[in-house]
DNA sequence: CCTCCCCA
DNA sequence: TGGGGAGGG
């Protein structure tokens, strides 16, 4: 489980959202929808978000009560999605696909052995958003003229990318692997009560004197969402092992032990596939109007469920707009 | 120090 | 999901 241990080596503080206020935030918005789908609207077993056509669009709603909080403290988000897998590379196209199905046989794997953790775990991993709910959340984001950015494979790897070039001035992501895709500065817990988490990639360089690269093995060993660990192997054995050899081959070749795919999983963190086509105006000018006749009549949401969410959108941007003329 | 397991 | 304790190496 590899992500417990990344936090583990990861530097994390409190920070409060008047120290982070008047940024963007580059969220990743599979990861975002996920979490606040299942955490918090529970739309799974919930008939109240589905429309008379069977449609499910819980997702409106979670737009609608999530993004308030962005607003209300003046951080600009810009929501980056999954590429569709037809524009990616055939090579990129037959890894996700191999990724999938194994995510897949271990789901079967776990649910066989009664291990509903771990079933949950791998659930959430195959688990993917409709069309529907991708679309749709596209189409009230536009019309809340929240900035979208398209991806050409991972959100998450996209997001990264563009905090690194300084187009975002942090990640909005509750993954820890955003350190593996270099996003210098990542928010967390944007969404929920409380005040957020900054994690520092370079402040968990310096920690532990290693490099990104390093970084990157040090996970790999432990296990990442794409690759298996060395067994026996956690967090202070992983890093002292790459200091003292340098790198995931030397490390590996030290101790006799492989990681199956581990140059493509290895590249995958330190280069993946983004792109530099994107193009987002950060000055909101939501059309609430349009928005809120899409989500209650377009797609016959309860109108009392996004009343409160909608007003908070209205006067957070109005204030925001207000803030920046004095 | 790692893993497994339980609790909040 | 993450923090803490038991047990094993």
């Amino acid at each position: 489980m590899g992500n417990a241990d990344l936090r583990t080596l990861a530097a994390l503080s409190e920070v409060s959202f008047d120290e982070v206020a008047g940024s963007v935030v580059a969220v990743d918005a599979h990861n975002w929808l996920y979490r606040y789908l299942t955490t918090t609207v529970k739309w799974t077993n919930s008939e109240k978000y589905t429309t008379s056509e069977g449609e499910e669009v819980a997702n409106l709603v979670g737009i609608v009560q999530g993004l308030p909080k962005f607003f209300e403290h003046d951080l600009t988000p810009v929501f980056v999605f999954d590429g569709g897998v037809t524009e990616m590379k055939d090579d990129e196209v037959a890894k996700r696909r191999e990724q999938r199905e194994k995510a897949e046989a271990r789901l079967e794997e776990a649910r066989e052995a009664g291990d509903a953790v771990e079933a949950a775990r791998m659930e959430a991993r195959t688990q993917r958003l409709t069309d529907t709910i991708q679309e749709t959340s596209r189409e009230l984001l536009r019309l809340l003229d929240v900035p979208v950015v398209e991806a050409p494979a991972e959100g998450e790897a996209q997001a990264s990318y563009m905090a690194r070039k300084g187009d975002a001035d942090y990640v909005g992501s509750e993954d820890y692997d955003t350190l593996l895709f270099g996003a210098p500065y990542t928010l967390r817990q944007l969404t929920s009560k409380g005040n957020p988490e900054l994690m520092d990639l370079d402040a968990t360089l310096d920690k532990h004197d290693i490099t990104w690269e390093q970084l990157v093995d040090i996970a790999m060993l432990c296990g990442t969402d794409f690759n298996e660990g060395i067994s026996g192997v956690g967090p202070k054995t992983a890093v002292k092992e790459v200091k003292k050899h340098g790198d995931l081959w030397a490390v590996l070749e030290a101790r006799g032990d492989s990681i199956p795919n581990a140059d493509r999983v290895r590249e995958f963190f330190l280069d993946p596939p983004v792109t530099d086509e994107y193009d987002y105006d950060i000055d909101i000018d939501p059309d609430v109007a349009a928005a809120r006749e899409y989500v209650t009549e377009t797609w016959e949401v309860d109108p009392d469920e996004v009343r409160r969410g909608f007003e908070r959108i209205e006067d957070s941007v109005v204030q925001t707009g207000l803030d920046r003329w004095t």
